[in-house]
DNA sequence: ATCATACTTGCAACACCGTTGCATTTATAA
DNA sequence: TTATAAATGCAACGGTGTTGCAAGTATGAT
């Protein structure tokens, strides 16, 4: 069975709330990484620092990861592995569409090892590959 | 024989300016890469704006780079390759160390292919790896 | 050397966004 | 139901990317 919105919110240590459980389901139904923006138009009227203190807390716990694709407009996708109270766990390529301006999540893409010269210590890794997405060729 | 600042900056279609001349050294004596902060502190007063301009104009005539790390601080490096007119042909990984947060370009370092899935083009690739740089052991 | 022209610089101004403080509202558990 | 802690809404501040415009400067021609 599935677990709804307040058992995750409520599992993750979170209260559960309208805005919560709203901003919780667009990022389950989400085929793509959200910005800040795009989540507000999902809102009659919401405060965007309730938003904004809102993804600070699902990063905070675990339930979204912040993705940086270079465009300077934050975004953000559900964590699928379950990630730890402030310590995400996952490394997967993110792929910017430089056509439609999406960015995805592109969990099976083997991650590549890179070979750091010695004396360099490796802690994680971030790739964004922009180019032409699935849905953007003639 | 060394080619000067001036001829640098005539070569890329830039008149040579007091405070271009010594941002295009800056960057070429920087062993990292160069956020706006710690290139404004190197002049007695210089106008945030100007400096601004001058990175716009650099990075467009390809005589630098611009660095997204992920700290949401843009940090610029010269390129080495000729970049031609606002086309950058560089691909290199980037460090990021957490511990002194600078940020080099590891041109030697070898760049891995990612295999992207089909339908997906890719047009460019950018890798920053966060750790702990070479001056930072103990 | 002088001068007209185009480019560069400095300053004001605006928008956007991250961030914090505080008062009010809401969720939770006693 | 009620006391307490947390979430929300609003104001406010600071940093920064960006543009317009006037004044200063580099350049090439005269
Ligand atoms: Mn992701
Ligand atoms: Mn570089
Ligand atoms: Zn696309
Ligand atoms: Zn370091």
């Amino acid at each position: 069975m599935e677990s709804t919105a307040k058992d995750t919110l409520r599992n993750h240590g979170l209260r559960p709330t309208p805005i919560r459980e709203k901003v919780w389901e667009l990022f389950n139904n989400a085929s793509k990484a959200l910005p800040n923006k795009e989540l507000e138009m999902q809102f009659e009227n919401i405060d965007r620092i309730t938003l904004y203190r809102t993804l600070k807390a699902f990063e905070e716990k675990g339930l979204i990861h912040k993705i940086d694709d270079g465009t300077g407009v934050p975004k953000y996708a559900s964590c699928h592995d379950d990630c730890a109270d402030g310590h995400h766990q996952h490394e997967h390529v993110h792929f910017h569409c430089l056509n439609c301006l999406s960015t995805t999540c592109l969990e099976d893409v083997q991650f590549p090892k890179i070979d750091i010269p010695p004396g360099y210590l490796t802690e994680n890794t971030s790739i964004v590959v922009n180019g032409r997405c699935a849905n953007c060729q003639n």
